[in-house]
DNA sequence: AGCACGCCGACT
DNA sequence: GTCGGCGTGCTC
């Protein structure tokens, strides 16, 4: 952990040699050195509980039980579980009785899931975390590899001892017919188990024949799993990828060259090495990434590449197939056959670099050559379900397991990864400039206060600026980041305003369904003809989203064609790649959406970036808020002047001396990042202090409200002195889907005393119907 | 997490 | 009576 974020103490990487894949003291070939009491087998359950279960593998598993694999298990009344086979060894543990070890039912995986460095990797998340060691290995393990995806049991014929030697006696010859004999000798001379079907194409002959030899006992059936690769055979060829014609890469700028020289002697070595890429967008901070990639690929060795899953657009995919032969790319709109087959694919050593969101960074690679994480400050990295892991420090602590070096590369690097390298924990490369010496875009602030006519959230500022550059035949984004058509609903008598049925929140009007629809719950409700608490009739619709955004746009200049972005209209699949070749080729004028067209698109055509709201996020109840507002101003900025023409920036707020949106402005994030650190310094926040977050919830809101009170005094009482506490309080969003919800942070300077106090929490388990969820390094707070 | 056990108060 | 909400303990 103290690499990941900012620590000094405690979970250094274990001086743990790097394991052997497979310990040969329990392969096959040393069978005769096991004891008859069979193999004692350390097992995790996939279950919320924390223990290690010894289990007995039986005589006849013995020799087949591995590490890393699947096995089904006795677990008190619960019947028989899954769980992960995560140490074997040849004596029970000496305090354990051994009436109470009971016996493996079964091995479920032939081949391990897994490997030793991943259990490492589990376990260490484990810990981190705060989960089951058995929730994190589902983290890694996808459900389509669990389930095995794609394979089917299929039946394969045998031929028995005494078939096989009247056959070679020419016995049988004598008494079956030809087609029955040709099916024999097809069943006699494969190396291989033959299905009923293989057997036929062989002997050329029908199943009826196969039938009569199964009915005379001369040929039995056994039935067997078929690998992925076995099940595919019958399956048509896939259609080959042509392999683009790789164009030159382009020459690199003095700065991409700076910073491959860098990085060379980690790229050549087998030693951890956490770098910060800090390139400013248009940088060519990806060029940097395809070369470091080539060079350890040319090694013979694996790259990862984390990219935010907006950002996993065909445009980015194409540039990595196209330098590279041998490329997955995890989406996660990938089915459970499709997913096995890149495991599985990933596994066998056929991938050089896998690309992926969140859950790539667990790609079962053989030799890790390097970690790349884009966007490394992206908060989609954060999973917000148990294990709620942050795939950016999980990838520096899969480097350090791996002995690979990882590249955190961002134009708005994270304040946690910045401060690591000002610290000299991870080594620093910058790239202040745009490649062929472009500037970047000018930025204006329009200042929302002084403007007097904002129909449908354009000012005059903004609207004439677009007529400008479409007049001049240029492309225009517009950022909103709020779906919708009216973000709120209130009544102009009482001011009651109409919230989600089932949280404590505001409720956007969607005119396309006619619905009031919660984003937090995805809940719709009827739109009220009344005020629900004091009937006035009339109610008034305010707040502007994407939605009502478009239709002014499409009023404004009815002669260029609009389209809107937002995972309203891209629920399809494939639309989001048939919007963006709509706008690449110009057919498209103007690009309107959230967030999801503020990161990674190249358009060299757009001249005007507009952000409609630079505030939406920015008065939130989170120490991050402003860090954000900054990320996405400075991103959706860097959309234009990417061509050979300058790009202009126009920002609405009604903040413009807010350092997140003057600085974003400037380009300066140096300036940002001195005026935001000293403010986290004294609450102890990100990247000074380590944050848990526990959040009590349940129907009740008393009993929730009541445990959280007592857990914390339970926990300030013995916590160490340096922790200091922030609530119980109501959480920012005090009901979702009817569960009232309160809670806690506890922050220090150091992870240690945060640590030794969480070890108490299972003395205080939530009463019945009250849930507590415990999140380290926690990114939302509402 | 599940599941069983045992403890209570409130009903057909 | 016994049904069902609730708290506790256990799982190799």
């Amino acid at each position: 952990m103290s690499v990941v974020n900012c620590d000094q103490e405690s979970d250094e990487p274990r001086p743990s040699p790097r394991p052997a894949r497979q310990p040969s003291w329990f392969g096959g070939d040393d069978e005769e050195r096991i004891e008859p009491g069979g193999l004692f087998v350390g097992v995790v359950v996939d279950r919320a509980l924390d223990a290690v279960l010894t289990y007995r593998a039986p005589q006849r598993l013995v020799g087949r039980i591995q590490l890393g694999q699947r096995v089904r298990v006795p677990l008190g009344r619960n019947g028989v579980v899954t769980g992960y086979c995560v140490s074997v060894d040849l004596l029970p543990p000496p305090d354990l009785a051994p009436s109470k070890i009971k016996d493996v039912v079964e091995i479920l995986d032939a081949v391990p899931l897994i490997d030793a460095r991943m259990l490492e990797l589990t376990r260490w998340m484990a810990g981190y975390y705060l989960c089951s060691w058995g929730q994190a290995l589902d983290a890694v393990v996808p459900a389509g590899v669990r389930n095995q995806a794609g394979t089917r049991v299929g039946t394969f014929l045998t031929v028995p001892p005494e078939t096989r030697q009247a056959f070679l006696d020419e016995r049988l010859q004598k008494t079956l017919t030809a087609k029955q004999t040709a099916a024999i000798e097809a069943l006699c001379r494969s190396d291989e188990m033959l299905t009923v079907s293989d057997v036929c194409r062989r002997a050329r002959c029908g199943a009826g024949v196969i039938k009569a030899l199964r009915e005379d006992g001369l040929v039995h059936t056994v039935k067997r799993r078929l690998s992925l690769a076995e099940a595919r055979r019958d399956e048509p060829e896939p259609t080959a990828v042509e392999p683009t014609a790789a164009p030159r890469p382009p020459a690199m700028t003095p700065e991409q060259a700076a910073a491959m020289e860098t990085l060379v002697p980690a790229l050549e070595g087998d030693a951890f090495a956490p770098f910060v890429l800090f390139g400013v967008t248009g940088s060519g901070k990806t060029e940097v990434y395809l070369t470091a990639i080539e060079r350890i690929v040319a090694r013979g060795r694996e790259a990862i590449v984390l990219v935010p899953e907006i950002s996993l657009t065909p445009q980015t995919i194409r540039r990595f197939r196209r330098r590279f032969q041998r490329v997955a790319v995890l989406h996660s709109h990938l089915s459970d056959v499709e997913r096995h087959r890149h495991w599985q694919s990933i596994a066998q050593g056929e991938i050089d670099v896998v690309v992926g969101a969140r859950s790539a960074i667990f790609a079962p690679t053989r030799r890790l050559g390097l970690i790349v994480v884009d966007e490394e400050h992206e908060s989609s990295f954060k999973q917000e379900t148990v294990p709620r892991y942050h795939a950016r420090d999980v990838a520096v602590k899969r480097a350090q397991l791996e002995n690979a070096p990882v590249l955190l590369g961002s134009a708005t690097p994270s304040l946690e990864s910045w401060r690591n390298a000002e610290l000299g924990r991870y080594a620093r490369i910058s790239m202040p400039s745009r490649v062929e010496g472009r500037p970047m875009p000018a930025v204006e602030i329009i200042d929302l206060r002084n403007e007097k006519h904002l129909a449908g959230g354009l000012s005059d500022t903004l609207r004439i600026a677009m007529h400008q550059a479409l007049d001049d035949d240029g492309q225009v984004i517009l950022l909103l980041n709020r779906r919708g058509y009216n973000t709120f609903v209130i009544c102009p008598k009482c001011g009651e305003v109409v919230k989600c049925r089932h949280c404590d929140v505001a409720a956007t009007y969607h005119k396309s369904r006619h619905m009031l629809i919660c984003h937090t719950c995805d809940a719709e409700r009827a739109c009220p003809p009344a005020c629900p608490a004091c009937q006035a009739p009339v109610l008034h619709y305010g707040g502007i989203g994407t939605e009502r955004l478009e239709r002014e746009i499409r009023m404004e200049f009815p002669f260029h064609e609009a389209r809107r972005m937002d995972s309203d209209t891209m629920r399809r699949h494939g639309s989001h790649e048939e919007t963006l070749a709509a706008f690449k080729s110009g057919e498209v004028k103007i690009l309107l959406g959230t967030q999801m067209i503020a990161k990674g698109l190249d358009f060299p055509n757009v001249t005007l970036v507009g952000v409609v709201d630079a505030d939406v996020a920015l008065h939130l109840p989170d120490f991050r808020a402003a860090e954000r507002t900054f990320q996405l101003v400075a991103q959706v900025a860097g959309r234009t002047g990417r061509g050979d023409r300058p790009g202009r920036v126009l920002v609405q707020s009604f903040c413009p001396e807010h350092p997140a949106i003057y600085n974003a402005a400037r380009h300066d994030y140096e300036g940002f990042v001195r005026h935001e650190l000293p403010t986290r310094e004294a609450p102890l926040a990100s990247p000074y202090g380590r944050i848990v977050r526990l959040v009590a919830r349940g129907r009740d809101e008393s009993r929730v409200e009541k445990y959280l009170t007592e857990l914390a005094n339970a926990l300030r009482a013995r916590a160490a002195p340096g922790v200091r506490f922030w609530g119980p309080s109501p959480a920012p969003i005090l009901k979702i889907r009817e569960e009232f919800r309160f809670h806690l942070q506890a922050r220090c300077a150091s992870a240690a005393p945060l640590r030794a106090m969480l070890s108490d929490l299972p003395l205080h388990p939530p009463p019945y119907k009250v849930d507590l969820s415990v999140d380290v390094d926690p990114i939302s707070m509402l």
